[in-house]
Formats: C-alpha cells, structure tokens, sequence
RNA sequence: AGAGAGGUGUCCGAGUGGUUGAAGGAGCACGCCUGGAAAGCGUGUAUACCCGUGAGGGUAUCGAGGGUUCGAAUCCCUUCCUCUCUGCCA
C-alpha cells in the first residue's frame, strides 16, 4: 500500500508511475486520496480536541468525589450529555473517512522503478539477458507430456481421479525427482545464508491483505471457507508475513528466509497447449526465497537474489533468460521483478520458472514491518523475494532438453540427490 | 469437542471503576563512581495518529471487537489465543 505521504511529497512522481502501469484516472484517484486524508485530519483533531474535554471533565468529577462533593459532580455531569454526543457523531464520520481513505489506496498499485520499462503486456517486457545453447533434439523429440507417459513418472488422469485436472500425481522416478530438487534447492539456499522456515500453507484473511492477494485477488485463492483459511499461492504470503508487525533490529538485516511449500493456484482463465502438462497447474511445488532489508540496501539485494536464481539455473544447465517485466505485466505489489525463463526444447517456447521481485515499502506498509534505524526513528523496511525455484517447469525443460534416444539424462547437481542419472 | 484457568509494557509481575501509559523488579541505554570491571547510585527506556517551525501538547492502545458509565486494565457481551483435565487423533 502506498504511503499517502508519497503521493503527497512526490505527486508527479507517483502519477508517471501510474500511468506507466496503464492505471485509469490516475490523477482523480490521488487527488481524492489527499483530499480524504486531509478531512481525515481536521476531524480527528476536532474529535480529540472534544476528547480532551471530556476527559478533563471526568477528571474533575472524580476529584469531587474523592472530596465527597457529590451534588457539584453531578451539576457536571449534565455538561458531558452534549460533548458526547458530538464525539459520537465526529468518530462515526472519521471512521468512514479511514474507511473509504484505505478503500481508495488498495486500490493503487506500487509505483515501478525507474527502470521499469512502459508497456502493456508480455511482449513489452525487455530482455535483460539470454544465457546457455538451445539443445538440438532429433526429429522424434517429445513434449514433457508425452515423455512422463514414456517413462511413466507422472499421472495426470489419476490426478483427476483423486482431485481434478491440474493435481499430478508423481510417481518413481518422478517423485524422486521432485524430492531431489526440492533438497536441492534448499541446501542450495543455505549455503547462500538463507534460514530455512517450513510456514503453514493455510493462511488467514490478514496474512492474505499483508502481501497484498487481498482484497480483490481472492478469486485466485482455495479457500477453506469453513474456516475462513485459504491455501497460499507462494510461499511469499506466510513467510513475508512472518514478520507482520514487527520492529526488527537494523542490525538484523538483511533477513533471509527460504521455505518450500506446495503452491495452490486456481487459475480460472487459459486453455490449450500452453497450459498443457506441467505448464501449468493447481498444485505445484515451490522453493521461495524472501528477504526483508534496509531500504538503502534492496536493489542491490534484488540484483543478488537475481544472480543467484541465474546460479540455480546454470547448475541444472538449463538455457534461460532474464526478462525485465514491464509496467503493464508486473504484479501489483512489485516496483521492479525480473522473470527467469528456461527454454524447453521440445515445446520450443520460454518457461517463467521464476520471478524475482522488490516490493519496496509497499507490502512493509501493509504488514507493519519496520525496524529502528540508528537514528532511533522507526522507519518501513524493503521486503522481496523470489522463487528458486518453482519445480513443475524446471521438470518440463529438463525432461524436454536432456532427452535420448535410450532415456533422458538428469543434470549432474541432481545425481546425489537422486541416485540415479537416467530416466 | 467438553469442563476449568488465564491473556497487562522487552521480559517477570502488581493492579477489580476515578491524575494508571499503567506500581515493583529484571533487562537494556546513558551518566556518576573505579586504574579497569563488578557492585552501587542516578537518569532514561512503547506504538500510531493529530496539533505545533520548535520546545512541547493532545488522542488512542493493558489479546481483538462491541457495550455499560461522567469516567474502564478493572463491570457486561462477542471473538481469538494459551494452559490444565477429559475425549478424539497422525
């Protein structure tokens, strides 16, 4: 959520970035927003100007008391009748006015770096870079879907039995290798000096407005409504909400946490074959890094946590590029997110496998994260985080890619994990 | 799930209607003392918002939300959480 003291100090900054992100009536929305808050303002001080007398008035009956004047006390007592009354009244009215002021600005989305480049869709988006060889696959190569039949390492249709389309069952091999990257990932994480965290997946309302999937994008969640619980999307909402209001120490960050959780996606929407196999689905594994640092500090932490993704992919020698998301493809908490896509070779198309992002203050606003700086001012942290990564395309590019004629070669780095080199 | 107990500041802990933002202690910070340290002494030690150039002032917050009252940490209701016993269960 945005501060409304940024779109105060920094209007034409705030507009631009709103417009970059294609956002209507832009202009109107923020004016409205100063304007709620400045009536905000005047109210609470005549509210606590009001408050301030009645208590004084209290006070002063209590002192009567004390002193046994009981009929003076209650001569004042008729005074407060009326002061009550207009507190009620202006209370009511300030709490509309937060109301609709907080309406208003979750309605906004974060403002994008400077380096955010406009746009409106995907194929604005900038190609950072491009790294590894496309395989050359012989003419009998196979899609991921038909290569899990082949070898028979992942079930679909008895996912359908169990749950429904978009819940694989893995199996041998595949489950293994599942296994195998998850550990992977997360030793992987720690040798970087990540703590490992294993968060619920069930999450509450407020962890669900604390990252910012509420409101709006409750659509996109499970919900257990029995419980007003829903199943995460990322790992993102209870690991960066671990640290919901709360003030860290300075000297604690940066704050690093990993954690792998099964990832749950409804996803209403696309059909066809770029949702074919493991392209997407409604479960899914994920390996989620999150920091939460200094502002000072965070992109140049968004610049780190992009090298080491990019680290991952070239262990598992995967060809992937770095794509910087434009204003109209990045999510609505982000300020900057760079997508890593690998290369699948026998689908012949880019894979996002990762998505790499700094939030700024945007979701510490939310979350009332913050942390006392040396001036002993209590101030917004930076929060970001990045999959590293999520398995379902990760295991679609390296079946397609490592394919043979006499099976499909695993990536060295896995061979430990999986005790085995071949499917 | 049933019965009971309880949730107070960084922590422990007092407080059952009237200067209580909250006694006391611990911790922490700073200062004094010391050759240095400990002990001791002193001072300070929440968050948010509002007013004010500033010093400073105001309002709210004792799990959360509502209510009673001139006045609530204290009374009532709802709700969440923790603990103990019983039940159930991986």
């Amino acid at each position: 959520m945005l501060l409304v003291n940024t779109i105060r100090d920094n209007f034409d900054v705030v507009l631009e970035g709103l417009s970059k992100r294609n956002f209507q009536q832009a202009e109107i929305t923020l004016h409205q927003v100063i304007e709620l808050d400045n009536k905000r303002k005047e109210t609470q001080t005549e509210r606590d100007n009001l408050q301030a007398e009645s208590n004084n008035i209290s006070k002063e009956i209590g002192m009567l008391m004390r002193e046994g004047k009981k009929e003076e006390a209650e001569k004042i007592k008729s005074r407060t009748a009326e002061i009550k009354a207009q507190i009620k009244v202006l209370e009511d009215s300030f709490s509309t006015i937060e109301e609709e002021l907080k309406q208003k600005l979750y309605t906004l989305p974060n403002i994008p770096h400077s380096s955010v480049p406009a746009g409106k869709s995907a194929e604005d988006n900038e190609i950072v870079l491009e790294h590894g060889s496309i395989p050359e696959l012989p003419e009998s190569k196979m899609a991921h879907w038909d290569l899990i039949k082949k070898y028979d390492i992942i079930d679909f249709d008895l996912g359908v039995k169990i749950a429904g389309a978009g819940f694989p069952v893995y199996k041998g091999k595949g489950a293994r290798l599942q296994r195998a990257l998850i550990n992977f990932f997360l030793d992987e994480a720690m040798k970087a000096g990540y703590t490992e965290v294993q968060p619920p997946i069930l999450v509450n309302e407020e962890s669900g407005y604390g990252t910012g999937q509420l409101p709006d994008k409750e659509g996109q969640m499970y919900e257990a409504t029995a419980d007003k619980l829903f199943l995460i999307p990322t790992a993102e909402v209870p690991i960066t909400n671990l640290y919901r209001d709360v003030i860290v120490n300075e000297q604690d960050f940066p704050i690093k946490n990993v954690g792998y959780t099964p990832c749950f996606r409804r996803e209403a929407g696309s059909w066809g074959a770029h949702v074919r196999g493991l392209n997407r689905l409604h479960q899914f594994d994920k390996v989620e890094i999150v920091q939460v640092v200094h502002p000072d500090q965070s992109y140049i932490t968004l610049e780190d946590m992009s090298k080491y993704v990019q680290g991952l992919l070239q262990k598992l020698e995967l060809p992937y590029r770095v794509l910087r998301l434009c204003g109209g493809d990045m999510g609505f908490t982000s300020s900057l997110t760079y997508d890593m896509e690998v290369y699948s070779a026998a689908q012949e198309r880019w894979l996002e496998v990762s998505s790499v992002s700094n939030f700024e203050n945007f979701q510490a606003n939310r979350l009332k994260l913050r942390f006392k700086g040396s001036d002993k001012k209590t101030q917004l942290a930076h929060t970001l985080n990045g999959s590293a990564l999520a398995l379902p395309r990760i295991v679609a590019s390296i079946l397609e890619n490592n394919q043979t004629e006499d099976g499909i070669k695993m990536p060295k780095v896995l061979v430990p994990y999986l005790g085995f080199d071949k499917i």
